[in-house]
Order: C-alpha cells, then structure tokens, then sequence
DNA sequence: GTCTATATTCTGATAGAC
DNA sequence: GTCTATCAGAATATAGAC
C-alpha cells in the first residue's frame, strides 16, 4: 500500500532518499519537503523541528533493527550467513535506514544509541552462534565492510561469495 | 616544526579536525578559520572558496595514501599485516585524511576518485601477495570494517588482534 | 597575508489563512 | 493537515583597508 502511506511516512522516506542520495548537508528541510511533495510548513506539522525528523530517522530503524535481530536469530541458514547475506546492501528498508541514520549520525555528537545498540545485538548473536569472539568480531567485520562499499556505491562483486568461502574455511 | 607550518597546512589540519570531530554539516569557512585561529577573510586568501578547500583536504589524501601503499609494498611483515594494522584508526595522518574525505565524500556526489583510487590500488597489493582473491577481497573488506567503524565514530577494542589471529588461521 | 565590513543566499522556524 | 508569507540567523563569498 504504498499509496496509503502516511504523510508522515512519506516524510521519513524522502528524508532518508536524500540523506543516502546527498549526504545530510543536502537534507534541508526545504529539500525533504520537496522530496516527498509537501511544503515546509506541511513538514513541520508531522516534526516540529529539525531534531524531531532526525529522531523518527533513527526510531524506524530501531524498529526495523529489532525485528532483523529476530529474524537473524531464527534463520535456518544460521546467524553468520544470514549476517552476511543481509550485509550487502539490497536497497532493502533495513538498508536504507541504516545508511541513513550513519550520515545522520556523523553530524551529531553520539546523540542517538541506536547505531551502537544494533551493533552490539547483532555482534551477540553472532557470538551465540559461533562461540568463538575472533571469530564473530571478524564476520561483523566482514559486514561492515561490505555495507561500506555498499553506501560508497562501489561495485564489489563477488564479495558475499568471498566471505562464505572464507567462513566456511574458517568453519571447516 | 608544527609552530612553523604554513598557514594554509593549519587551515587543512583545521578542516580535517572539524570534520572528524563534528562532521561536514558543522565544517563551515567561519568554524575552520576558527579552529586555524586565522579570520575568514584569512581562510579565503588560500582557499578561494569551499571547493577548493575540499580539492586541497582531498589532495592532501592522495599524497598520503600514494606513500603508504609504496610502504605497504615494502612493508617486511607482508603486506596483509601491514594493511590491517594501519586499518585500525590510529589517529595518524593517513586515518585523519581518509576519515575527513569520506566525510565529504557523501555530500558530493564523486566528484574527486581518491577514495576509490587508493582502494584499488590496495586490493592490488594484498592480491599480489596472498595469490588468493577471496582472502585479499576478504581482508580489504575487514580493513574496509575497521575503517567504517573510524568513521562513524565507534570504538572498536580488539578488532586488530582478532583480525589478526583470523588471519593466521587463514594462512596456517 | 590578514582583517573588517558588507552583500547575498540559504536554512530553520513561526504565524496565521484556508 | 497543509499552505503561504515572513523573519532571524547562519553560510558563502566579495571588496577594500591595512
């Protein structure tokens, strides 16, 4: 239902487009409000400031965090691969928030936890599956650095491959 | 000689410090002639306007990255070593630029290579010599991990030593 | 080379009409 | 709920004094 989404949804969705797109220095509330069709007097209704459109940023991807954790935990294929699978960036909901809410979080100083807390989640399920701290600190790793050429649009083919190659070697 | 620096290397270490420590929404010509402790009209004496002071921070990146790569070449613990000890943020020359320019890097849309320049030019060192291109594509992306995390500010306590046992295990 | 003063445009935010 | 009009302050940049 794409079409019945909320002005308010709208609003969070062009704020991330053009944080991802522009970096936050284009993320005005001028730009944002164009983005997503609405003037900026019809932003400010739904995020009374500029703070408040940042801290919906990050509350979507708590959400959508919490829920891949559980997913995450529940995966058939296991944590690590699940991890790994997730970490190339699929231009998925997840994804995207995630970029978004890095930018957002370069500017501001340590404001919001959610960056960090999702870390440390993913890094414990990581560990409970795998029993071996080098071993789960180097597969997060291995994610960050794939969601990182990811955001800088560098094509990294064959990554995912790679690092199951290396996972399973490291397994066997 | 830092009391003898140029004031122009002073304007440069003053972006850099900006960026890293507020990020680009906050790195504005009045904040850096500030933190270079020189007046804005001072700051655009050497630097005709934003842009140029982005080319010379971008610039500045280049030169330090083309040097490190000769040292990773040269390095006698092996190139794989090398490159994931300098991939933890150490607070050198090398991390401070690359942290800066990524930092710019998202708000213009790949207007300098750099970035991408320096990071083939690594991937070709680490693949000469592993011989193995899921291990060289695996421990850039580790580095690539430990570098995203510099960048959005995290700490990150034992990723070197675990990389690195992850790493003899590989070769072993 | 560096500063002050100023012009211009952008940004965040408010008030009130519809 | 959404829009337009408007404002204060910030940001980039220029001109010219010293």
């Amino acid at each position: 239902m794409a079409d019945t989404a909320s002005t308010r949804d709208r609003l969070l969705d062009a704020f991330e487009q053009v944080l991802i797109a522009h970096g936050s220095r284009a993320a005005t509330l001028d730009a944002v409000a164009a983005a997503a069709g609405v003037s900026k007097g019809g932003l400010l209704y739904h995020f009374k400031n500029k703070a408040a459109l940042e801290a919906g940023q990050h509350a979507r991807l708590r959400a959508l965090g919490e829920a891949d954790i559980a997913a995450m935990r529940a995966a058939p294929e296991g944590a690590a691969e699940y991890y790994l699978a997730e970490s190339v960036s699929s231009g998925g909901a997840l994804d995207r928030a995630l970029i978004a809410s890095a930018r957002l979080a370069e500017d501001a100083g340590e404001q919001d936890t959610v960056l960090d807390d999702l870390r440390a989640a993913w890094y414990d399920v990581l560990l409970a599956e795998l029993g071996d701290p080098a071993l789960a600190h180097v597969i997060q790793l291995i994610g960050d650095g794939m969601y990182y050429n990811a955001v800088a649009g560098s094509r990294d083919e064959g990554a995912l491959e790679h690092a199951r190659e290396i996972l399973s070697r490291l397994r066997g």
